[in-house]
RNA sequence: GGUCCUGUAACUCAGUUGGUAGAGUGCCACCCUUACAAGGUGGAGGUCACAGGUUCGAGUCCUGUCGGGACCA
């Protein structure tokens, strides 16, 4: 049978029509490089160029750019789905789509990962290397493990543009980078200025605020005593989380309304480790009275409050620590500890000078590198900003004013806080990895400031960017395209700290299109259609991208923003490895058993008490581990789960579910081909005035659907789209059409029948697998070039097939309602036989008792279909009352028909009774509820006049039922 | 403390302008009927967290309570 229907010559089939199961990995395997070499995923910028004559709408993607660490998640596997079922939708309904792939260099994660490797095969640090081998290494290590996200990326069938595949670090983004910090700098938008930053010690640099994640820790809350220097009588009780930061107290802060201390504000405090710094009392509108003591020891170098209060009351500003968050030489006595060690000798000094005062319990939230884990320590030190009001303000205005449109709207209110109440963003990285700050010192300009302390121009400067004022400083330097401190070595030095990863990817919308030049491609593709992604980036990157694009390209980077939700466990937990409940994407994709599970799981690091209980969860939930879905089940399983701002719980059993669709599918196939058979099938247009009911039935829900999918698409409602094409392939053409089609098919039935059941057998799976394409495009691809099809011309591909339309002319009430009907006639019989217990498979008697002639007409028309699909022989199709009903009898009841079937004494009848009875009952509670609405004067009155007339038919239609169901009942005897 | 999400069948979730609750999985029973046991047929199972309010009518809108969760301070 296989390939008989071949019209696509040349075009070898993979797989076996006698194939009992759908192989899903040999058909993914085939068609991702068939569709790669046929170029289907390039987009071409002078089609949509109106200087080239052509203006085939652009639709345009950026891949969010996965981390050059990385390795397929879920997270990557659902924005793969998602993206991809877009750009391919769009790709049929013929417009020009480019989906951009990229890499992030990932500064942070990606240096630790090498200095991990570093230390773990030669013991080495990047210092011993320097910073130029270091990069070296860096290098080797993106070319030799970057490209492994990618390879997964197709294995997905992601259908991106690889011919334009982007690094954050390569030439060209490197070039936009350094345009776009240079004009920032130029603008003022970007400055250098000594601020307290967040400093992560894990990673020893400086981070942006978005990076910091807040977390509630029980810690205890010690106080002590100051004394006042002029009376040591008199003291003021304090309490903090942090004692070892006393060390850089400069003040103590009261409410001003606060009678306790209204007499000491203004004086001065002693410190007890250091006789000549004076501690002055301030009196400040933030310090909240019931908290604590109502008295906040101030310590401006280390804490975001204190700083502001300090600056309010002119107090000093200590800095404690070395970047190694070691106490420095200002701790006195404690330099060189750790913060730690510090705490420990901070408190055992006090209580022995007797200034203990007692400690509690306190929860309170700290901040943590999201980076490193390490709790971060503000620290005062000179950064370079981008200056971000100014930006924020028209990302701001490009959604406000409608021009990008953020779906769900409910992230509207969060993105609106985040730009209104945006501070400055710290760009600048300690690290090596990254893009190395275009600003270039001028040492003509520093030497004479410096002139005659004997120092080296790299000592110079360190001292003068640590000892001269923020307008100075921008004095002497410069931001510049070019390379200065290469070009005249003496003259120049560069700024050694990189750009955080983000401020390149601000860029990526333009910047991979070849900004600054004016390329074809910027010119086609920006802006672009829709940015999706998950809202955990909101901030990071869109907020960034949003900024950046408005400022620089003048318009909004996006017209759609589309943030999906999280992957989640089952349970709704967040996968990780650390919890052990991380489902690697690849392993629903190709299975795995539960011991290879197990074993997997042992290598994550999940600490070795929780162990046993993941074990055990694991067993529980995966029991017979992980079946394969391929990447089609997986797929759709996401989209289908991927409900708007929810969390997508990633159920296997669910998967499992769809991963049974696939079959289906295939064997519906199976099923059609064979039957269809290899002579040439007309296509619906040529068979319209031979069609069935059943056979307009089922076209007229193929165009609903079409509607549907299509409107759900265009709205990012992602699983209605997946589940109006599940439902209407399984529920309908499976289990109703392809069944009613059975007898049809056969050899010795009728040709002209025969001929409209082929060509609607075609006409489904055709029309359905262009229209699951972007979900499914393996099995989709797969069947579609085995169906004689109308776009199956050769070398033509389902991938680039036009996506169904529309066609109102095919919907079809009256075809729909019949077929109802019958379905309702033949589920009627089904119900009595089996509640009956009539053994399954032997063919019953049944008689059908209709009122109106067309449903007579019409039930006999189906007759044999009836017979074949509910098991009867002798069915008899009459008029009510025309007939002699016998007793003993299984009887259900509609409104407009009756089945009965004979028992002839087989059954219980005592049981079949009080299933009528029962049925009664609920009918009873039904026609109530009804009449009463019915009574109700207001309700008639009020309600629209078409519900009014619906519930008196539905009550007329109830009460039909109720008189058939009573004849039944006594018709048992 | 501020903002937002959320509570529907045993589990995971749909339910789009308010018209009287659905899917998948699981469960029970019966079927290896030549497309498919990754299947078919039939069935059980929900006072839509709770309490008020608006309305002729509330899972759906409003208020509050309780329970989950996220983000920002």
């Amino acid at each position: 049978m296989a390939g008989i229907l071949r019209k696509l010559g040349g075009m070898e089939q993979l797989t076996n029509l006698l194939d009992k199961s759908y192989d899903a990995k040999r058909v993914e395997a085939y068609w991702y490089p068939k569709w790669n070499q046929a170029g289907l995923f390039g987009a071409k910028a002078e089609d949509s160029l109106p200087e080239h004559g052509s203006v085939q709408k652009p639709y345009v993607v950026m891949m969010p750019p996965p981390n050059v660490t990385g390795s397929l998640h879920n997270g990557h596997a659902l924005f793969v789905t998602l993206q991809d079922i877009l750009c391919r939708y769009h790709r049929m309904l013929g417009e020009n789509v480019l989906w951009l792939p990229g890499i992030d260099h990932a500064g942070i994660a990606t240096q630790a990962v090498v200095e991990r490797e570093l230390k773990r095969l030669e013991n080495k640090t990047r210092h011993d290397l320097g910073r130029k081998e270091f990069l070296k290494r860096v290098w080797a290590w993106k070319e030799k493990h970057g490209s492994r996200i990618l390879q997964q990326l197709e294995l997905m069938g992601a259908s991106a543009d690889w011919t334009r595949l982007r690094f954050t670090m390569d030439e060209q983004c490197s070039r936009a980078v350094k345009e776009a910090f240079v004009r920032l700098w130029n603008e003022g938008l970007i400055f250098r200025g000594e601020r307290l930053v967040n400093w992560d010690p894990g990673s020893h640099t400086a981070l942006s605020d978005e990076e910091i994640e807040h977390i509630t820790r029980e810690t205890e809350l010690w106080s002590f005593a100051y004394k006042l220097k002029d009376d040591p009588s008199q003291e003021i009780v304090i309490a903090t989380t942090r004692p070892e930061t006393m060390l850089g107290d400069t003040g103590v802060a009261v409410n001003p309304n606060d009678d306790r201390y209204r007499h000491l504000v203004g004086k001065a405090l002693a410190h007890p480790f250091f006789p000549d710094r004076d501690l002055r009392v301030v009196a400040d509108d933030h310090v909240d009275p019931e908290f604590g003591t109502g008295a906040v020891k101030i310590t401006p170098g280390h804490d975001h409050n204190d700083f502001q209060i300090a600056e309010r009351h002119n107090l000093e500003k200590i800095n404690l620590y070395t970047l190694e968050m070691n106490l420095n030489e200002n701790a006195g006595p404690y330099q060189g500890l750790d913060r730690a060690a510090a705490r420990e000798r901070v408190k055992s000094d006090l209580t022995a000078l007797g200034l203990f005062r007692g400690v509690q319990k306190h929860e309170h939230a700290v901040g943590v590198s999201q980076r490193s884990g390490e709790i971060i320590e503000p620290l005062l030190s000179r950064q370079y900003f981008v200056r971000a009001k100014p930006l924020a303000e028209k990302a701001y205005q490009a959604v406000a004013s409608g021009e990008t449109k953020i779906i769900p709207e409910n992230w509207r209110k969060t993105w609106d806080h985040f730009l209104l109440n945006i501070r400055d963003w710290c760009v600048s990285r300690q690290l090596w990895w990254g893009h190395q700050i275009p600003v270039f010192y001028d040492m003509d300009k520093v030497r004479p400031l410096m002139a005659g302390r004997g120092l080296s121009d790299a000592e110079m400067l360190q001292v003068a960017l640590r000892e001269l004022d923020d307008e100075t400083v921008r004095g002497f330097s410069e931001a510049s395209l070019e390379n200065l401190a290469e070009l005249n070595p003496h003259r120049y030095l560069q700024e050694g700290d990189v750009l955080d990863t983000w401020f390149s990817a601000g860029l990526w919308p333009f910047s991979t299109l070849g900004w600054p030049d004016n390329t074809e491609d910027l010119r086609a593709f920006y802006p672009g259609a829709v940015l999706e992604t998950g809202f955990d980036i909101l901030f990071f990157w869109v907020a960034r991208m949003m900024m950046m694009g408005v400022h620089f390209m003048g318009k909004a980077p996006f017209a759609d923003v589309y943030l999906h939700a999280m992957v989640r466990d089952a349970h709704g937990r967040k996968m990780s490895k650390s919890l052990g409940n991380a489902i690697d994407p690849i392993d629903v994709i190709d299975g795995i058993t539960l011991g290879e599970l197990i074993a997997k799981i042992k290598t994550y690091p999940v600490p070795q008490s929780h162990l046993p209980k993941v074990l055990e969860g694991i067993k529980k939930d995966f029991p017979e581990g992980i079946p394969a879905s391929g990447a089609d089940g997986l797929r759709f399983s996401l989209a289908v789960l991927s409900g708007q701002g929810r969390d997508v719980k990633l159920s296997i059993p669910r998967v499992s579910g769809y991963r049974a669709f696939l079959n289906k599918i295939w064997n519906a196939t199976r099923f059609s081909l064979m039957r269809v058979g290899p002579e040439p099938v007309q296509v619906i247009a040529d068979v319209k005035h031979t069609l069935l009911p059943e056979d307009k039935w089922i076209l007229s829900r193929l165009q609903q659907t079409v509607q549907k999918v299509r409107s759900s698409l265009t709205d990012y409602r992602f699983s209605e789209a997946a589940d109006q094409i599940y439902q209407l392939f399984w529920s309908e053409f499976c289990d109703w059409y392809i069944e009613f089609a059975k007898l049809r098919l056969a050899p010795e039935a009728d040709g002209q029948s025969r001929e409209a059941a082929r060509a609607v057998l075609i006409e489904l799976l055709d029309t359905s697998m262009r229209l699951l394409h972007p979900f499914c495009p393996f099995i989709s691809e797969e069947i579609w070039q085995k169906l004689p099809t109308r776009f199956g011309a050769p070398g033509e591909f389902c991938c680039t097939a036009p996506y169904p339309e529309y066609d109102a002319s095919l919907v079809d009430p009256d075809a729909e309602r019949d077929v109802t009907l019958v379905q309702e006639a033949i589920v009627m019989i089904r119900n009595a036989r089996q509640e009956s217990n009539l053994p399954a498979q032997k063919k019953v008697p049944a008689i059908i008792l209709v009122d109106h002639p067309d449903h007579l007409r019409l039930l006999q028309n189906f007759s044999a279909q009836i017979q074949f699909l509910a098991l009867t022989q002798d069915l008899q199709i009459a008029k009510r009352g025309t007939v002699d009903v016998p007793k003993n009898v299984a009887v259900n009841s509609h409104a407009h028909m009756d089945v009965v079937v004979p028992l002839e004494g087989l059954i219980d009848l005592g049981a079949e009774r009080q299933r009528l009875e029962k049925e009664l009952q609920k009918l009873e509670r039904e026609h109530a509820g009804l009449e009463g609405r019915l009574n109700n004067a207001s309700f008639v009155e009020k309600a629209p006049p078409e519900v009014v007339s619906q519930s008196r038919e539905l009550l007329i239609l109830l009460e039909q039922k109720k008189a058939n169901l009573l004849q039944a009942i006594k018709q048992i005897g």
